[in-house]
DNA sequence: TTGGCCACGTTACAATATGTTACAAACTGT
DNA sequence: ACAGTTTGTAACATATTGTAACGTGGCCAA
């Protein structure tokens, strides 16, 4: 039974092509995956726990990833560096430097996917977590096929992205390439700045990013300690949205910190 | 009715890994679990008293549990990690070694969900707050179907979290992907602030989380010992969810520890 | 039991963050 | 250079959060 299900997830490379077309088909997405299963996605683990390293780096093997693994948090921003991974497995309590911090070093000059792990016992939020820049958060102990499945979710967004797909959600439809968005089917009239936020927060959706990110990808400055420029976009933005900042359908304010895309 | 429901939970396992693949398609997913309906929820009643045990095993059994039971705590820790179950029931009161030492044994190395039976005459306040990390208590003597109730909401909340789904109660609904909060079909108006406290809480229900974790988790700050921000939160949140500290339904103040969210 | 101490609930207020508008500067294409 | 567009600045309105302060009530020792 678990191998089962263990074999039918395999790489998420090639697989998320095929689930464009043949969601529900998992033996021909599977056949297809082995087929085209060259290169296989690179995950480094960064958790204190060795043993849960191999652990995991063994599970993970048989799901067709190369796995790399480092106990501390400078060695694996350095081994980040040199291997440049697909995907980042992230344990928030380590020695020397705590996975909050990693994870905002990491996200100052990266957008890789993170995987969040709280440590055994602690109370920790989703909620929070994900406010740090991760993009998924999983409690200890966690079922490996679990895990599995997240990283499957994960890369596959951003495989969608990476591929230049446009970006759907029920009422929104975000092309990268034609810088052409689309709400209920009318297109909209953004400016450039306006289509680059909103393409920006919609690529990190659920995700919050703060005003400096934000400038830095809009414009390429840092952002002043008065600057409202990023809340001047958004503002505009919501307007074209139709979009009520107090019961927002798509950006929703994080107070203290920047701004979501919460649109399904 | 009650059949029903107990035979929906089914193992939490197998079914989360086909919700992260065919999320949009309810009858797919649906009929997934069903066909993988073989395994049901196991429980593991670790309690001196055979008697019950056996009256518990036979009423749990008429809802679709496979229970297996221990009357010593290291046999129970033994059955524990050969048969891997989905909950814990625990009696606080063993022979060698107490049900708080038990508790505290299984969440070092597990966040499995855990009910302790507290003894007759015990005041559940009191056990509440020795934050156990037990996810919901019942006093002896009970109804059996209490603690079907229990059990059956529990599981509900374990699996609503693997899944990435909204988090429900009886009057709440809770969606941490969205960031809206649902009272009784009317969306609750909650700060981002009063949002996170009240997810947090919630992802926690059952379990006591003190000052510091709280504020550490939304603020990212430590709690000096005049802090009040987190008393205040609460306070507010109370006031938007209708309720009353005294004889709260949702977040019940234990003194001199934190707080506790309640709802079923 | 009772009084003191301390934790908790709540309110008012101040500080800070955000939403929005009007307008000016910068930019575009002609 | 001009009209139209885009974007930032300034300013004001509103919202959110913490601090101080006071009232209430539980806990414990005498």
């Amino acid at each position: 039974m678990v191998r089962v299900s263990g074999c039918e997830l395999s790489s998420s490379r090639p697989a998320l092509i095929y689930a464009q077309h043949v969601t529900r088909n998992f033996v021909i997405q599977n056949l297809n995956s082995k087929i085209q299963n060259q290169m296989t996605p690179t995950i480094l683990i960064i958790d204190d726990d060795n043993r849960l390293n191999q652990l995991l780096k063994d599970f993970l093997k048989d799901f067709g990833y190369t796995v790399i693994t480092a106990t501390h948090p400078a060695r694996g921003l350095k081994k980040m560096k040199q291997a440049s991974p697909d995907l980042v497995i992230l344990d928030i309590m380590l020695p020397e430097m705590d996975g909050f911090e990693v994870c905002r070093v990491i996200r100052e000059t990266s957008n890789i996917p993170i995987i969040m792990l709280t440590a055994r016992g602690e109370v920790t939020d989703k909620v929070v977590g994900l406010e740090l820049g991760a993009d998924d958060y999983l409690a200890k102990p966690f079922e490996p096929r679990e895990l599995v499945a997240r990283i499957q979710s994960v890369l596959r967004r951003t495989q969608q992205l990476a591929d230049n797909q446009p970006i759907t959600f029920e009422r929104l439809t975000i092309d990268l390439d034609k810088r052409i968005a689309v709400l209920d089917g009318n297109p909209l009239d953004l400016t450039t700045n306006e289509f680059a936020a909103l393409a920006l927060l919609a690529r990190n959706a659920g995700k919050v990013l703060n005003r400096d990110q934000i400038l830095q990808e809009l414009r390429g400055m840092d952002c002043d300690a008065f600057n409202r420029s990023v809340d001047i976009a958004v503002s505009r933005l919501r307007q074209k949205l139709s979009d009520n900042p107090k019961a927002p359908e798509f950006i929703k304010t994080v107070w203290g910190s920047g701004y979501v895309f919460i649109a399904n």
